[in-house]
DNA sequence: CTCAGCTCTGTGAACGTTAACACGCGCGCC
DNA sequence: GGCGCGCGTGTTAACGTTCACAGAGCTGAG
């Protein structure tokens, strides 16, 4: 039935072109101008209920749909955030991405997401202006290294841009973030509590501003204790990394307690423990951060610190919204850190002999 | 230098509208005419090398940047291609993301996404509709359930989809996904060559193909060898899923080797086991699929069946773009297989008491 | 009664690009 | 020498919206 026929007059062949439906043919069948839809598509109040009502009805019968790249070429807006992301593969940049995408669909807006295999000026740059190409009202960027803020600072200011997960220091771009201190706070108080001498650190990369604020926390929670801080050895976040750390601390019996970067790093931790045969809270207690999905099963169960991804993508996108809205004028850029949570499970525990 | 002067004329206010540099800037720039900008933008070859080189060079020094949002108006195609995403947040579908997203770059698409909660029809379609309304030239559905393929069924057949992770038993749109069964096969038959009886297996859900498919690999190559096949629990693909079946299997003595259909699962067995006193791979050989990050770093490092996420982007975008180049009649859709890989480390081995 | 000031609607002109055609020129061929 | 043809270029008209106006009809105050 609604398969196109071919045109049987004289005409060879239709054009490519296949005529969609446009605000002109909803007008025409609801007998009223092409402007009077427009109003009643971008919910102008001064339409009569009844003129909207034909006008809905029409577009209904026609199944219109508004061609947005029409819109967007007058209005300069495309209703399009754009998303910087880097390494969207491990769970908490994915998380922060669908948090962000979750929230953009909920307040009207598609996302475009640029990612990029490393954080170099260069490329966040190259990704910005591709984002801009597609003229996106606006940019998020998972920026967890402190390059990123540099780069943003060189974008177009015409562009919005806020950054999330680094660090707050730059004043490119207002940020979002988790309050890493805190979180490092809480777990190392934890472990003081339990009774520990001191604690330990298997730290992230020296060049990333959450891995330094977590060691931040740690060290400045120590030295409020008068406990004694033990060197730091950075590495990177993944498995092999803690696994490294954590086979040189477990030869070292004067380590009882250990905070962990990340949860994968927790889990070489404790996979090197377990090999040395240091039991697990008895011996050594681990706490890790994120609370990555099956952090839970891990053997022993982990103890580590909440972030909640989610909040830290809805957080920063209404923070792009509120400035968006905003005039260009630059406010003076905000940091908004969310509270991590500390999830006590059987990783960690008074020492016992 | 380029702040924009308040207009010193009698005119109260500048227009808001900031007057960006477009082609006829350029073209009166370098002397040519707006359309000899835009052949030498789109590569058109009948342009003077002089003249393509003048035209260049205003461009650069104007800093122009070509509106796309005009571009797509009138080619009515807007160099984007859709992502229908579901569960992005765990690391498979989040890999494939970054696979299609980097092998769209690569090709000169943006990509935008649209996540569902879950993948009931209603939800499947309006993610389509509202890529379609964005004007995307094309969607990647990341489809591991068969009502993502009845949705994409009813999505306008102007519209070109692939889908990446399901079965291919739709006729709806082509797909492309791991060989799940070759995957279970290399995994079971590895456990069966190292001497064991028969293989348990630690099931994911009964509604997602990847989960059936893997079964089927499973029962198949039993049967072939003819080894007793065990029942099967349907589960979720999370540790506390595999927790739970592991449990129940770590209290019957027949069991010896485990089969898993993914890490994750892998890892709550791995617990189950442990807490039961069981050794792997003295008592029990595990095997899990998909070889996420740090399932090296498991205890004892997982034996699992390695996916290519990355190849499956990049497969399940070259698909897509063949479809589009060819003409909207529809071919027969076709189904592309990623051949997974056995990667063996300590988790398995033959029984030894 | 008149005129200002609402409400509702229509008309024409942007927006910045590509497509379609037209034109002038030089070249080779008959 | 005429003619056709390909090359390089310019001119004009889309594409489908929204914006800025203008105008018609009504209301209410002076």
């Amino acid at each position: 039935m609604a398969s196109r026929k071919p045109a049987a007059d004289g005409i060879p062949a239709a054009p490519a072109r296949p005529r969609l439906t446009v605000m002109r043919d909803v007008a025409k069948l609801a007998g009223v101008s092409h402007q009077t839809v427009s109003r009643v598509l971008n919910n102008h109040p001064n339409v009569r209920v009844e003129t909207r009502e034909r006008v809905l009805e029409a577009m209904r019968s026609l199944n219109y749909r508004r061609n947005l790249a029409a819109r967007t070429l007058v209005t300069r807006q495309s209703d399009t955030l754009g998303i910087i992301g880097f390494e969207t593969t491990l769970f908490g940049p994915a998380s922060m991405l669908y948090g962000i995408e979750s929230a953009a669909r909920d307040a009207g807006y598609m996302v475009s997401i640029a990612s990029v295999r490393d954080l170099e000026r260069r490329q966040v740059l190259e990704a910005v202006d591709r984002l801009t190409q597609h003229s996106v009202d606006g940019v998020i960027a998972i920026a967890p290294k402190q390059s990123v803020n540099h780069a943003l600072a060189q974008a177009p200011p015409s562009l919005q841009c806020v950054a999330v997960g680094g660090s707050g220091e730059s004043d490119a771009a207002p940020t979002v973030s988790i309050d890493n201190a805190a979180g490092a706070r809480l777990a190392t108080q934890h472990l003081l509590d339990l009774g520990h001498a001191t604690v330990h650190h298997a730290a992230g990369p020296s060049d990333w501003p959450e891995s330094v604020e977590r060691i931040e926390g740690w060290r400045r929670t120590l030295y409020a204790a008068g406990a004694v801080v033990p060197p730091v050895e950075h590495g990177w976040w993944d498995a092999e990394s803690g696994y490294a750390q954590g086979r040189a601390m477990a030869r070292d019996p004067a380590v009882t307690a250990i905070f962990c970067a990340n949860d994968r790093i927790a889990l070489g931790v404790l996979r090197a423990l377990h090999e040395a045969g240091k039991r697990v809270p008895e011996d050594v207690s681990v706490v890790g951060f994120d609370d990555m999905p099956d952090s839970g099963f891990f053997v022993p169960p982990l103890t580590t610190v909440h972030q909640d991804f989610g909040e830290l993508g809805r957080r920063s996108l209404s923070l792009l919204l509120e400035h968006m809205a905003t005039s260009p004028e630059v406010p003076p850029p905000d940091r908004v850190l969310v509270a991590p949570q500390l999830v006590i499970r059987t990783s960690s525990g008074p020492l016992r002999h």
